[in-house]
DNA sequence: ATCCATCAATACCTGGAGCGCATCAGTGTT
DNA sequence: AACACTGATGCGCTCCAGGTATTGATGGAT
């Protein structure tokens, strides 16, 4: 196979037609010019340029090449500087997980932040659980998580996204839906309550279990169920009432109301960005810089 | 800038994941093999592979480059394909210049046999006279010509292309327009007579001059013209008769009968094909093969 | 017609780049 | 803890790319 050197010393001798010349412009001089040329030629099996004692002059061959071989340089120039800008993280894709109720919080501003600080960048969206993003993130085939907390190895680093509180969501006829300020807590003795499940949503399972015992309240668990937005369907049909995250607030269901609620700890909800120590995507690290 | 041989290294390195066995494809040992992706790293001052001393990974820049590479190497083998290509003559392109009267009769030929034989050649057309056809063959920027018998310099080649016979073009009216069988010239004798130019249309005049000559027939000549189609219009409007190319029969002209000659010479017109003997456009070459 | 300037090709030489061999160093496995 | 595997490094050798000097051919000037 012939040589890059060799195409820029091709090109430039079809520029100026002139080896003499052509061998000052490469900072070279006249006879190891000429030797690339026909090594070229000979490589190619081709005869490019049609050279008396006196004129140069291409040869049909040579121009239909003189179009390639600009367009491989070109290309490798380009190739050059597009590396070094995935390097610095301007372009790329980064794969990021995110669980269902993080798309009401924390993915939008994500989105948001990353179209606007890095428009190079594209981002490659996957919903998953918390327990499948970090199994994927260990993988490497995803590059950040928006997950609960929740214990990781040691080559996982994270980081607060957000904190946020949890809302009464009632029936719009219930008895406690027209109360003033926050809601205390006792309100939910004995009343039918849709939690979530020990298994799939374990976080909010155990995050409700401890708020209920540090203030001694038991409501009556009716169903337990793994999306937020399960529950608040049930709510919407009267089946009882829940504890919600505030964004799930966003979510439209008729016949709703949400209830501030009186809580030991205001924002108890957390979820947190997950990365791989290791990390080598300089895109990531672009984005972990404006997040 | 790098070399085709590191991104050909890189390339192996990247797909088998493995230096030493990468280093076994290209026939070479592993360790000029981790030097040249060194020395690629080092000129895109950007890490490509992330490599422990048991394993080898991609980092999303190497990754990036690797489409770059690829498309690079692949247009580098179709380069060295299409250059040979075109020294073949099996694609390229071909200047052709032509007379106004040889559209009617060679370049169709010429036009359909270069279709056929050779579908990836370009024939691009000029419409020239003889005289600016055989300078521009000379200066290299016509290929072929399709000219009238002329004497030319050394380093021009020729061939006739066609001979054909001259016809009688007689106002519809005229009294020898219905006459049976070869018209004698001698009937031509003092008859009003459409004339080619001496200058223009040089050929035509000295060939019709040397077939009077020897026929010793003298038609008044009421006009000197350069075109055949304006000779026939003239013609068409009755202002005299004319002796024209059988070609030109297939111009179409209301009013003129065209009627076979009784000459010397039953072809006498001319049409040669000329190209530079120095000529180095391998297309030209495969057309001349066909012709 | 002769001489000279120009310009690509050739001959020869030299320094450095690239290769292979031998070895080192780090890591996962048994 | 020993070993196997694998990429990095050190070193010597070869060969090639580039430089200098020269040749050879050609077109233009006198």
């Amino acid at each position: 196979m012939f040589t890059l050197a060799q195409l820029t010393s091709f090109v430039a001798v079809a520029e100026e037609l002139h080896f003499t010349r052509a061998a000052e412009r490469l900072s070279m001089t006249q006879p190891p010019l000429s030797r690339q040329i026909q090594l070229l030629e000979n490589e190619l099996r081709v005869q490019l340029l049609d050279r008396t004692n006196r004129t140069v002059r291409l040869t049909p061959a040579g121009r239909a090449f003189l179009v390639e071989a600009r367009r491989i340089l070109r290309q490798s120039e380009h190739a050059a500087l597009a590396v070094r800008r995935v390097s610095t993280g301007e372009v790329g894709a980064i794969a990021v997980g995110f669980t269902a109720a993080s798309s009401y919080s924390a993915l939008g501003d994500l989105l948001h932040t990353a179209q606007a600080a890095l428009p190079g960048v594209e981002i490659q969206l996957q919903e998953l659980v918390t327990r499948d993003q970090l199994k994927a993130l260990g993988e490497g085939s995803l590059d950040l998580g928006l997950v609960r907390p929740m214990s990781t190895g040691a080559d996982l680093l994270s980081r607060p996204a957000v904190r946020e509180g949890l809302l009464a969501a009632l029936p719009a006829g219930h008895r406690a839906a027209g109360g003033r300020g926050p809601m205390p807590l006792g309100e939910l003795a004995g009343e039918d309550f849709l939690m979530y499940s020990p298994i799939e949503a374990r976080y909010f399972h155990e995050l409700l279990v401890g708020i209920f015992r540090a203030v001694d309240v038991r409501p009556t668990f009716t169903q337990y169920l793994a999306q937020v937005h399960s529950i608040l369907a049930l709510v919407s049909g009267g089946w009882g009432l829940a504890l919600v995250p505030e964004s799930a607030s966003l979510m439209r269901h008729g016949g709703i109301v949400f209830r501030e609620v009186d809580l030991p700890d205001p924002k108890p909800v957390e979820l947190n960005l997950v990365w791989r120590a290791t990390n080598d995507n300089p895109a990531l690290d672009a984005l972990l810089r404006h997040l």
